[in-house]
DNA sequence: CTAACTGCAAAGGTTTTGCTTCTGG
DNA sequence: CCAGAAGCAAAACCTTTGCAGTTAG
């Protein structure tokens, strides 16, 4: 039974896709990120974008960012930050640092931007995967 | 420019709907709850169970858990608490509360469900918005 | 009565997939 | 070479919407 990961190319496609999003500070989502990836490969497709965030985030060199609701957007910093999103406009920005003593008096303000809650969702192992085995962690 | 929210009518089934989230500890999708009250109103369409959770949570009587990334889930419990999803199954399950002190030792293991960290967003106004006006808050 | 609502079906938007061709290593 | 990947298009989702008929209050 070979488990090992396949091995990777590195695909012109793959390699301007990340530098692309890496340069941003924005987190864009799958199609923002299309338009701008045809600005340098005319001819790629919204599958190969798609598929390629799907094994860059796979491979922790990108982050994804579910906490939205609807379309995933990703991101270029794959150091542990924390997101803050305009209910106003939707967008999302980075802030500088969690702090989680900051969580007490969520009505902050930080670098202008006015905080007025927050959703938080813990992940981990339930029971009943504990018991049933390890690479459950892995299947599913 | 009358503004004034439409009067709900208590229909059976947003009643039903209401009624059988409500008897659920757990965070059904609309198509999962659709299948529950499907067997007390063989009629009901998904549209209608669609429209009947927006009504539902814009009036603050269900919660919306959008964290998941795709399909939205629904929660009959209103009051504040906190999520835990297991990266093994996918499942949802409450948390007894929060408390922001334990974010700093995240490998904590709560009722059994072990905790290997959390996704955090907050959400507010950004600087933007808020020199733009109050109501960027309604709009969009 | 009548505005709110339902059921139905079609449309919308995001993401995945099948298939053939291409290509990095 | 050839497994991994691209491009293309179709399919698979989840969710929203238009419309004509129904109903709670």
């Amino acid at each position: 039974m070979p488990t090992g990961k396949s091995i990777r190319r590195n695909t012109p496609q793959r390699k301007i896709l990340l530098e692309e999003l890496c340069s941003l500070n924005t987190h864009p989502t799958a199609s923002e990120l299309y338009e701008i990836v045809r600005k340098r490969l005319p001819r790629i497709s919204l599958g190969t974008v798609y598929r390629n965030l799907e094994v860059l985030h796979e491979d922790g060199q990108i982050g994804k960012l579910e906490l939205n609701g609807h379309e995933a957007r990703f991101d270029g910093m794959v150091q542990p930050h924390c997101h803050a999103r305009c209910t106003g406009c939707g967008k999302v920005r980075d802030l500088p640092e969690i702090d989680p003593r900051k969580f007490e008096s969520a009505s902050a303000e930080i670098n202008g931007f006015l905080i007025q809650g927050f959703k938080l969702e813990y992940f981990g192992t339930c029971p009943e995967c504990r018991l049933h085995s390890a690479d459950c962690l892995k299947e599913n």
